[in-house]
DNA sequence: GTCTATAGAAAGATAGAC
DNA sequence: GTCTATCTTTCTATAGAC
């Protein structure tokens, strides 16, 4: 235990992305100073420039390590043959994910204007990953013959909208369960795309 | 002619919220400053207070303009008795007027949270008003048989994000032009209220 | 109606003590 | 690893000249 008095770098370091990301969300980056977010952690403004070179680094690390495990989580589920179940999989996935971090979400798709040209383009390349996964879905299922859209990019963009939009209304212990939302969605998604 | 030099009320304040609207919807609130806005505009910072009370009141008067304009326009739409084309109207309607205020459109998503309580209570019910509009003709269509919708809330909110989602990528001159838009989009919610 | 000038507060980031 | 202190810049908003 020569540990010397205030030195926690394993704990501090997490909770300033923690701290850092319940207050960019709730009042937006530019909007939080670097003293507001020591003050949340309990440390003092100057301490956090031992974890992060800037405050533009500091939001760059919280939207990249949210699109990793996006994808990671995505990559992770069990991948159904059927064109149908891996959509259902993809819409249930999608709800289920943004609900348990709704404020990562929310950062990824409001603070993007505040990262430098090239992290800028990092994270949309990511999100572009993403995007691929469900055309994919939606481009064999139309080759399968079991899906009819118009247009699978656009049908793409459309279905990562509306479930996006989960988000901005659903509160735990509301008048739907997640279970009973996803399904809803699901049927709408499903009925979209049918032929 | 005894106007004094420098004195252009008529043009300089519309000038102000055009700007105000452009810079705000680029760079997000927080992080335009009044400077900025007045340097845009041609004028001091300090003359930007004869038109607005405060930094805040300028984004208010913003958002709650474009919700009303917004709300005006969808009531002076012509009004189908036939609830499908009631809602190929509305689709068509938002996806168009939606494109053409982008700025304020992203503004009135993006900057809540950058009003007072009560400004920003103001905007909600106006935006609740034309939420409203749309689960009145699937609440219509329901009842007549001709939608079938697990929920009628959650079809309202499901649409809107998924018809308001193309002003993140849409680009005048892509690959579709808006009409094409607009059909495929109609095309999606028609099918997926379908019973 | 717009300007210059400025008050007063707060920002991002760094230096050096401990 | 954290603190205190501080440099430098920038901010909102106001006062008073023209």
């Amino acid at each position: 235990m020569a540990r010397k008095t205030g030195s926690h770098s394993e704990i501090t370091g997490p909770r300033i992305r923690a701290e850092a990301a319940r207050l960019f969300s709730r009042h937006g980056f530019a909007a939080v100073s670097m003293r507001a977010i020591a003050r949340a952690v309990g440390v003092q403004a100057g301490a956090l420039y031992l974890y992060t070179p800037d405050k533009e680094s500091l939001l760059f690390d919280l939207l990249k390590t949210h699109m990793d495990e996006l994808l990671a989580a995505w990559e992770a589920e069990p991948r159904a043959e059927d064109p149908a179940a891996r959509l259902e999989c993809f819409v249930r996935f999608h709800i289920r994910f943004n609900l348990e971090r709704a404020e990562a979400v929310f950062l990824s798709y409001m603070e993007l204007r505040n990262l430098s040209p090239e992290n800028f383009a990092r994270i949309e390349s990511l999100r572009k990953r993403y995007e691929d996964a469900l055309e994919a879905i939606l481009r064999q299922g139309q080759a399968a013959g079991v899906f009819a859209v118009p247009d699978t990019k656009l049908a793409t963009m459309a279905i990562i909208a509306m479930l996006t939009g989960v988000n901005t209304w659903f509160r735990e212990g509301g008048r739907l369960s997640r279970d009973r939302v996803e399904a809803i969605y699901w049927d709408m998604v499903r009925k979209s795309v049918a032929p």
